[in-house]
DNA sequence: TAAAAACGACTACATTTGTAATCGTAATTG
DNA sequence: CAATTACGATTACAAATGTAGTCGTTTTTA
């Protein structure tokens, strides 16, 4: 398993992670104004991610409620984990440090970081 | 421009970010190991990544020199961006939560963060 | 100098992705 | 009940991607 989710199939998931579940209809009407897709399209990468295990669907009558399977937490994880390894070498401060530079860290970024690392640490 | 550079054509952006400029034979020695790819692979990605402008070649008697013409600090700033905009609304913190829940930092990257962020309270 | 090796350019082709349309059928509605 | 609508399944198709092979030349090298 594990198939990769693409950038427009995670769309979906973000749907479906906040309310799941939900009928093809409502995941794009829940799309609408982000993404500007037909239902068609909508069906299609329901289609794809039910195909690529990341969706369960459950038939309601003659149409399907569908929800997520794999947790966001874990998708979150994995991306991360992903682009750590493959930019920074594993390690997270040179993200850290890259953002900084390129000023995309409030101060409150900053103290939300700091509170965090003191709980780790203890 | 900003054309997106693939997982493929990034593992080349690497090796010339490490030393350049080289020719394609050493672009494919470069990589050896790594990914198992022929000559013929890695020139194809040279040229893909000459159209998108992510490199220049300048001619050496009949051959070419590559040299990237992003720079690397460029390209991971851009990414990063991307899967923080993507996954944590931008907010830098919720993905140094995420990979600590995941034990993903070790002691020492704790201290490298903290430092860091000192630096940046100035 | 003739054969072989080395190059970049061009071509190839399967898979994934983005974006839909169509088809067959079941449900709704007039 | 007949016409329309709503569904999922199937099919479509171009662009991007991974992974190479071939062609036309120019260098090497034997």
């Amino acid at each position: 398993m594990a198939e990769r989710i693409s950038d427009a199939e995670h769309a979906v998931m973000e749907v479906l992670w906040s309310d799941a579940p939900l009928t093809a209809n409502a995941v794009a009407d829940a799309l609408e104004g982000r993404q500007d897709w037909t239902l068609a399209t909508v069906k299609t990468l329901l289609s794809r991610l039910l195909a690529k295990g990341a969706l369960a669907a459950e038939a309601q009558g003659r149409r399907f409620l569908y929800r997520p399977i794999i947790a966001r937490s874990d998708y979150v994880t994995g991306e991360s984990r992903r682009l750590v390894d493959r930019l920074f070498g594993g390690k997270l401060s040179p993200l850290v440090a890259g953002l900084a530079a390129q000023e995309a860290l409030t101060a409150q970024d900053i103290a939300e970081i700091e509170a965090l690392l003191k709980e780790l640490k203890k």
